[in-house]
DNA sequence: TTCCAGGCCCATG
DNA sequence: CATGGGCATGGA
């Protein structure tokens, strides 16, 4: 690993860091009470701020790197023009436009999500630090102590009563225990999802012991750049029934993930991560509860606004 | 206390 | 192919 110290002045457009960085799809970063971030590059510490348009920081990640990680070249304009104009997604864009999708490492974030299922966003970070504090590698940096994600074969050695109790893992473990003996073994590759027709990567990264759909659509999105990818969880399956079905009752999942597929076009992940972060900021749906009256959506939101 | 969380797996129609 | 129950843990 290189040792080299890099310090960052990156000027970017249409872009903001803390948004990106907490809006679900990596869950290591820390944000200090100074406005700083504290995260990895991989392998590499990094410590970042953003003022203005120009990201300032220093870390052991080369600053090409850094800039691959945090997709800063991503044509944001014509990704945005590329989305479907309904209401849904420009009050979504209005709202949170400035979201970048990283490109995370694949296996770190095959991992993370393996363990994300049925966990909300404050307990999949949790679980993530135990897994880097317990088997990752501890890296100083600048006064601190930074733990990389662990490997597979660390994941694949450790005990499965260690990673259901201390890592609070659950019935998650043997998943995730399973899928890293796998890849250890040099059971997948894991650099073919990055280039595989996407229904064919999509089937590879399902056969493995804890990945079904959503999080091999996740992986797909975060991990290789396939920015077609439209992980459907929870939150969005909700939000799509109700913003784009209004009044409709026994929607079908399979309907859902159809009507997706077809609608958002080539750069559907993005449409789906601003859709998710609008969404759980409570700024898209009707507040849920006993108060909530179903028969009071009016507005067909089904057909395309302009 | 009860409900739910960026689901998956397996057993049934 | 679609649906339902089970599964651990911890916030709200």
């Amino acid at each position: 690993m290189t040792d080299a110290v890099h310090q960052y002045a990156i000027s970017t457009e249409h872009y903001d860091l803390g948004l990106s960085l907490r809006s679900g799809q990596v869950f290591h970063w820390q944000e200090a009470d100074d406005g700083q971030w504290r995260g990895l590059v991989g392998d590499a510490p990094v410590l970042l701020r953003q003022e203005g348009d120009v990201l300032i920081g220093r870390g052991l990640a080369t600053p090409e790197a850094l800039a691959h990680y945090l997709a800063l070249d991503h044509p944001m304009r014509r990704i945005l023009r590329k989305l479907p104009r309904d209401r849904h997604l420009r009050a979504a864009a209005a709202y949170c436009g400035q979201l970048r999708l990283l490109r995370q490492p694949a296996w770190e974030c095959l991992a993370t999500f393996i363990t994300s299922a049925v966990k909300q966003v404050s307990h999949i970070a949790q679980i993530s630090g135990h897994l880097r504090r317990a088997y990752g590698q501890s890296v100083p940096f600048a006064g601190h102590t930074y733990h990389t994600y662990p490997t597979p074969a660390a994941l694949a050695e450790a005990p499965e009563r260690d990673l259901r109790e201390h890592a609070r893992l659950g019935w998650r473990a043997p998943h995730l225990r399973a899928t890293a003996e796998i890849i250890a073994g040099g059971g997948f590759d894991l650099a073919a999802p990055r280039t595989l027709p996407l229904p064919e990567a999509r089937k590879a990264l399902c056969a493995l012991p804890g990945v079904g759909e959503k999080v091999a659509n996740c992986v797909l999105l975060f991990a290789y750049e396939r920015l077609e990818a439209f992980p459907v969880d929870v939150w969005i399956e909700r939000m799509l029934r109700e913003l784009y079905f209004p009044g409709r009752d026994h929607v079908t999942a399979g309907e859902i993930r159809d009507f997706a597929a077809g609608y958002f076009g080539p750069y559907g992940g993005y449409a789906q991560q601003l859709l998710f972060h609008h969404g759980r900021a409570g700024r898209a749906l009707a507040p849920r509860g006993p108060a909530r009256k179903k028969s009071t959506v009016i507005v067909d939101a089904n057909s395309p606004m302009e």
